[in-house]
DNA sequence: CAAACTTTGGCAACCGGTTGACAAAACCAA
DNA sequence: TTGGTTTTGTCAACCGGTTGCCAAAGTTTG
């Protein structure tokens, strides 16, 4: 009653199908009928319906429709951490992909924590017809306990059994290596992301094997934190190995790395070269700029989010496994190396 | 039949109150009040509840409980474009402020579009409690018009009769411009943001309000499209005005604007002092790093949050009316400049 | 023109909660 | 023990759609 009440304060109630029905004269299934199921109503009643639709600026009401038939039009998005940019392009992708297909993105952050990100999970598991995790902190275990309940795509990382959206480091780890080879560097320094980080220790597996393909010596440094400061922190150490082709885990902890050395005098690319990954935007602005891994983050979103409608058409209409083809489509997610200052000839007798 | 089959097969259909009430061996009703109203039911039974709630691991179904109470626990946020990182911090605080109160964030974007924010809002309007319209382009009307169905808080902008939130460009701006005039300019221009965007004319109002009380030459420039390449699309008409004190729209301007100028062999700040709004991230990678009036981007996010529950709260309880903190948490929003290398002692003489 | 078949629309149950009205039970004081 | 009050739980309606089933209306065919 008070909810009545205040409802009709702040707006009329906006129309329902029984509306419908009476101002076109026909039964609510019918309008129902008319507004979901093309072909089900002769085409004069459908034309009154429309009409009365229209007329009353019709809105079905997504709840009283999810109710019965648990599809929402709804996907959720988790990303571990909303700051970084390179979460950007991935929201970006899947949001553009989302509403192009009339659906909705529901974006929660798990704050790097996996706690956190269960939670958020759980939150939004009953609301939504799928979830994308991006670089997800869970557990594999968990991940696959997610996915019993509803369709799970996760970015960066892979999860058996769990439907993965991964651009191929291959290509771009190789370019990087053998772009350091040429300047001169013979010692090689990864700086790794966070232990948690599955994409962290992919990243270093494929810098360790074409190194070792290569003949290159190569350390790995970290865990560290996947930042700015993160990367700073990374400096003293880096500066102390002897290796001076370095590769951080992301641009981020590269533009770290650079500020710190620069500020303490090292110059940039004459004494290191510097590569990150993930290309995120501002990685151009930098003195110099960086020279980094780049991934398809956006298309790579748009990618999670069409293999999520995939399992859900699946479910529905088990018959086509259409998996193929979207497998083909993720594949195509290559990664490439863009040559920027931050790397280059290496000549610390110049100094 | 066929959909609660593929349910089952997927994953076991999640426990109902109607589930705990049979385990606890009461009515489903007795479940419902045990679980939402706090004291209506005997602590003796709210425990059984409870425990058989634990048991059946439940969680309510968000679209059952909607659709009475017409409460989602969900608020929409509209940015003009996910691109610009300026909304980034803005999002990032209505998502912390949002999952803090235990609601969801509802991400939309209108790609700088009047009508594909009208139709976005629309078509989350029947799905949230409130919307965040984050620099929108709609007409004041058009906002009034969704203000009446749903709580609306705009964002960079004032609108009549619906809540604003809006930080204080007062402060930074008379620092820019003093800061300006200390370095030695006597000409300054604005570069201007699209012609929609109500934030692009008030900061141009009140630079040059604080230009004529200074004495100041100042022209405005545009408009142009707030982006990086926007900025540089800017670079020859500034060149060729004479004007050496330039303020930028948004950062993205700035920076596009700075490496056009370079890259024709201008120097920064010797030739022009260079000053952006927001201080976005990466901001201060450029070489020089940007100066900039920095915005409280998050707070002013987390505070639109806040504020969409305030109003929900008074359309429910309409006695309190304690606008009025908010008002005054929201004029706490004020801008400040950060002196970065981009703006320096005017010297053209020194080439 | 009737029989057989196809469309089309109506009825009613259901999704999973919430809530007003009311009765049963428990509690209290006298 | 009784009458009055309060607490506690039940009943049933409702939110706004969807959908299986069925009957009425319309169409085709022999």
């Amino acid at each position: 009653m008070l909810q009545r009440a205040a409802k009709q304060r702040t707006a009329q109630s906006p129309a329902t199908i029984y509306d419908i029905a009476a101002l076109a004269g026909v039964n609510a299934s019918t309008v129902s009928r008319a507004l979901t199921k093309p072909g089900r109503v002769s085409a004069k009643t459908q034309k009154k319906i429309e009409d009365a639709a229209a007329q009353l600026n019709y809105q079905a009401n997504p709840f009283a429709r999810a109710l019965p038939t648990g599809k929402t039009n709804t996907v959720g998005l988790i990303v571990s951490d909303i700051t970084n940019p390179a979460y950007f392009d991935v929201i970006r992708g899947a949001e553009g992909a989302a509403s192009a297909r009339d659906y909705t993105l529901l974006l929660a952050e798990s704050a790097e924590s996996a706690q956190t990100e269960l939670l958020a999970a759980k939150r939004i598991m009953t609301t939504v017809d799928g979830i994308i995790l991006a670089s997800p902190r869970l557990a594999d275990e968990q991940i696959r306990e997610l996915a019993k309940k509803k369709p799970v795509v996760v970015i960066n990382r892979m999860v058996e059994e769990v439907g993965c959206v991964v651009a191929d480091v291959q290509p771009g780890v190789t370019e990087a290596v053998r772009h350091l080879a040429t300047l001169g560097h013979e010692s090689l320094a990864y700086v790794a992301g966070p232990d948690r980080s599955w994409m962290s220790g992919h990243r270093w597996d494929s810098i360790r094997g074409r190194c070792e393909w290569s003949g290159l010596r190569v350390r790995k440094f970290g865990p560290g934190t996947p930042t700015v400061d993160g990367g700073r922190e990374m400096a003293a150490a880096i500066r102390e190995s002897g290796a001076t082709g370095i590769i951080c885990y992301n641009d981020l902890m590269a533009i770290g790395l650079m500020q710190e050395l620069q500020s303490a005098g090292v110059r940039i690319p004459a004494e290191f070269s510097i590569v990150g990954f993930d290309n995120i935007f501002g990685s151009d602005f930098t003195t110099p700029p960086l020279s980094t891994v780049k991934s398809p983050l956006r298309e790579t979103g748009a990618t999670a989010l069409t293999l999520i409608l995939a399992e859900l058409a699946a479910s529905i209409e088990p018959g086509r496994a259409d998996d193929s083809a979207l497998r083909a489509e993720a594949a195509k997610l290559a990664t490439e190396l863009v040559i920027r200052g931050s790397s280059g000839q290496h000549s610390p007798a110049a100094l």
